[in-house]
DNA sequence: AATGAATGAGGATTCATTCAT
DNA sequence: GATGAATGAATCCTCATTCAT
């Protein structure tokens, strides 16, 4: 059965099955044989392609960063006007193949996993201070001096939106969190007109 | 040693050694025996007054929430205008006393733990619907039609300030919490004014 | 609460309780507490009167047995002929108030308990030879040279009948029981007469 | 040191060193690291094929009921009359491989055991149905009108003997056990042509 | 490349027992 | 006389991890 080129495949499946059922059980308490059993595998083969389960739970969350990085790029390519980029960072945010119930979950559970993990946290820390400058950017042409104040509102707001999505338990509505963002955006561009 | 009377000293010394523990470790990393050691008694007597695991997590969960709900009820005792009473609501979410990293972190890990714990996510619910009905109660006479999107919109922002707070490194900034929120909300109140 | 006077009430409440719970959960199953709690006393005090649960243990078991060797003590009172007095001793083993599911399991229980504690053992041994030497004593004016071998016998068939009893689920039949038995006896009479 | 196929052979030693450990401990007192330990495994190893103490003492139980089962098939097959067919499920009932003061002891232990778990339960039952249709099938040719009553007496007679050598403490004689029942046996039937 | 076999370490939980009052 | 308070010790069980094949 071995064959020679199944690293790559039992890496990919191994990671989507951790994301999944970190999604279900949570980080902590999802085992190492669950991840396997569910990619197919032996627990072993997890540990010799990963090193354990702290690797292969930081495996996990990079490639939710990653998912969502390439959607921002994605969204971004065909924006123009600052506003239009705004509108798709947040479009990206909330794309459903993100803001899907289970890698909502997984993704509420990396955060929590961040507090131990300094693998995490550094991960979870970069992809902030991306998303962080990437608003700031456009957020400057629009709101002026208070595009800093803006870019840590619809951060924490998408964050909130994310954590309060993985409470609930139906899947949550992509375009709905987009305009919900998008309404707190406008305002704020009305301030700056009106004040 | 051993004195009548004991018990609720000892159950309430056993809750805050599970909040700071939890904050601390994470709800499912963190042992009865750290928790009953940071109480000062044996873990043995841990389960004897709460019965496991699972039930002294409840009863932390419980205590923080009851702390916030005081907090909201003591702010809202002098807040006389809708406007007032809102800003009340918020100073409450981030009264110093509940917005330090200990209890932050422990508030985030009980939201993870409310996916699989069914005790915790129904207090959770609870919570989530006791701070709606209130928030939308006084949102109703600012934002009129608004007033449903602004409660939400308001609630996933305060936690989504939380859990950025969990992640940071330092103690996060009351004030300043407030204030985001509060710009936010006046934001909204324009909208209605000028639209 | 504590009146003095107290102590053989206590005792005796005890001891029916630990005969009780010993047949509902086992002798080893069985915890102090649930025997405390059914005397109605606290835990703490069986060991105050009894020093441990393997004295308790012991104390049941003795009740048991005493109260076997009354029943047959009474029993033999108005049996004059050896037939009578066998058959008195049968209808002792089967006496309804020792008879009993409860009775019985624990009973049993004491019997595996025998195995491990010495004390059980001993207490155990010498009923054994009592009922052994009552039994081979009027056996020998029926069964002459059989005595010995029918007095085993009987004394097995008693037990083998008590072991049964204690698996069916409902209260077993004590005049069924004295039948058998006296069946048995009967036929080695038979067998001497006639052989 | 790990070789494929070492699972019957791990499963069977775990079970034979229950029957050991239980004969000497207990089924209640045994704990599983004293049977993994006799059987050179780690406790671990015993959970991981087994699940937990419980289904290892059905399987002790299960392996001990199918040895006596088994003995008896061997007994009966070159037994063609109805008197020899009772001797040889007398002679598999005291069969020296089975009534061993160890086995004897564990059988004991899984009566008493069988009055808390209800699978035990059930597995006692079938035997006990099993051995009383073998004998009544055989009694009824021999004792007519009294097939039940005997069967009923001999299985408890062997129960009996069963039980008082579990407690005394050399090794049982297994032919003056054969012998004890066969002679209450012939008993009946003289009974059956005299009256 | 992949796995079955095996285990050490650790955690929740239970319980007999002790002690001060 | 009686108990609430408290714990140490022990047990079952789980799981990440290792290793020979």
């Amino acid at each position: 059965m071995p064959r020679t080129g199944m690293e790559p495949l039992r890496r990919a499946a191994l990671v989507d099955a951790t994301i999944a059922e970190v999604g279900v059980h949570g980080a902590h308490a999802v085992t190492v044989g669950q991840i396997a059993r569910r990619a197919g595998v032996s627990s072993a083969l997890a540990h010799h392609y990963f090193g354990g389960k702290a690797d292969l739970l930081v495996a996990a969350m990079r490639q939710i960063l990653r998912d969502l990085g390439m959607a921002v790029r994605t969204e971004l390519r065909d924006a123009t006007t600052p506003e239009a980029r705004v509108e798709a960072v947040l479009r990206a945010s909330f794309e459903p193949a993100n803001f899907r119930p289970e890698v909502i979950a997984a993704w509420l559970n990396f955060y929590v996993h961040a507090q131990i993990d300094a693998q995490a946290a550094r991960l979870l820390r970069v992809y902030h201070r991306r998303l962080h400058s990437t608003l700031l950017y456009d957020l400057r042409a629009c709101l002026g001096p208070h595009a800093e104040d803006g870019a840590e509102t619809l951060a924490a707001l998408i964050d909130g939106i994310y954590i309060r999505a993985a409470l609930g338990p139906g899947a949550p509505d992509p375009t709905e969190a987009t305009q919900r963002c998008m309404r707190v955006f406008n305002d704020m561009k009305e301030r700056l007109h009106d004040g």
